[in-house]
DNA sequence: ATGTGTGAAGTACTTCACAGCC
DNA sequence: GGCTGTGAAGTACTTCACACAT
């Protein structure tokens, strides 16, 4: 048990690689937005560049799903969306609930993204008897002591924690003993799970340093010998949207 | 311009991979925990579990900072710290503005763990002139028109989007032509950026249609024929903390 | 003509396994 | 004897480049 390591020796649940995995939400948002401009068809070309990605490793991902372009046309833009959505589980209902109603607990709980994606907010929980009964974001915010009975009645089985660190360990065995088996942690603790159980992390202070790193970079190069050559090859980063293609998004309020 | 592809051929900044820097605030942390309990020495393993990742892997990433261990002992807890800082830049101050102070802004505003590594909120800027003067976190609320000005009086590199999608464009625009060069983008929106400029994003729904994902396929694998051997090997994933070492965390209020 | 789908080549990251130092 | 540091082997992901369908 422990940290729960494990080695995952192939674990590429069906044949559709993670990186591909984590890459579908953001065809499918770009996607979404066509669609609702109304345009029929897109090119991987225009696809990719919506997406922030590079056309070879876009139609690639398409490939794992299923060959649902038309040579010389491009990709029907409907059919994509609903293709799309259904590999990533999106064409049911997902009740979520989320753990620890701070600023952050509330922004997660505004959050318009959800409902449109297959995510349904079934309820907020907080440790503090004052918030008890308070709406947030409409939804009344429910005592932790009620967290087991509320995800058995409504079949939970993704959670978010988003209580202080050191809560969150806790919150995380209660979730998973009443039968959470997906969360996503916003504190910023490794959590310990039994195998069968997915953790995705979103870690603020991690990112900032990150940019930090690359930060400390570009100042680097700039005094240091401009070796133009070496100016030149620089940091070309940028775009690609985030050093790897992979990473999440919240929304503001 | 456009979305800024690019191809960042061999962009390691200075030979260190960037899966490895990824994971450097993973073991900074667990590091600074050690240190708080005044343990002076930690062995590759011991520390791996402690930031959920392999021994193998860390020493790997250590070995590209240098030889800072002891054969037969283990690491300098307190040395480690050092290095790591430095390495990633947080040996100096990084004055951080934040740019939306909604639910989101103010949650990011008030998180802790900001000033304990290098990173100062130096400003909150908002859209809405009824927030400017408000204090947030004890910081007063400015208005967007002082974005620039902001900026500038303090040197700052690094801004933190947390507007809602529609604005966020224009507001790392803004950003960008006075003088920020790391964005760390909450809006749920592909942003494009000259090169030299670093974007990483945090997106919650993009997280949470990940996890959709592999929450389908573990329905699917229970309900299709357990051939046992396959639903041995079924998912074995949990640990590692998010099917790839990378991604961060925000912080609850 | 145009743009998909994909083998093949290239690159990045992980894990193994063990020599070498304490 | 214990634990680091690292070449070498293995795996995962990306990019190229072009055959092939429309």
């Amino acid at each position: 048990m422990a940290t729960g390591r494990t080695h995952r020796p192939a674990t590429r649940s069906r044949g559709i690689p993670e990186a591909t995995v984590a890459r579908l939400p953001l065809y499918l948002r770009a996607l979404t937005a066509l669609s609702e401009r109304s345009v029929p068809t897109v090119s991987s070309e225009e696809l990719a560049a919506a997406a922030g990605v590079n056309s070879a490793k876009l139609r690639k991902d398409f490939s794992y799903l299923g060959s649902y372009g038309t040579r010389g046309v491009g990709y029907d833009v409907e059919y994509l969306v609903y293709q799309i959505s259904r590999e990533l589980g999106l064409t049911q209902d997902w009740p979520v609930v989320i753990v620890g109603i701070g600023n952050l607990g509330a922004a997660l709980a505004n959050y318009g993204g959800f409902a449109s994606r297959g995510f349904r907010v079934a309820a907020l929980i907080d440790a503090d008897p004052a918030m008890a009964g308070k709406p947030v974001a409409g939804i009344p915010v429910q005592h932790t002591d009620e967290l087991e009975k509320i995800i058995q009645d409504n079949g939970v089985s993704i959670g978010v924690i988003a209580t202080p660190a050191g809560a969150a360990q806790q919150v995380c065995d209660r979730l998973v003993a009443a039968g959470v088996t997906s969360i996503l942690n916003f504190a910023p603790t490794v959590l310990s799970v039994p195998d069968g159980v997915d953790v995705r992390k979103v870690d603020l202070s991690i990112e900032l340093q990150i940019l930090a790193f690359h930060e400390q970079r570009k100042a680097g190069e700039e005094a240091g010998a401009g070796t133009a050559q070496q100016a030149a090859a620089a940091r070309s980063d940028a775009a690609d949207q985030g050093p790897d293609g992979d990473v999440p998004a919240v929304m503001p309020a």
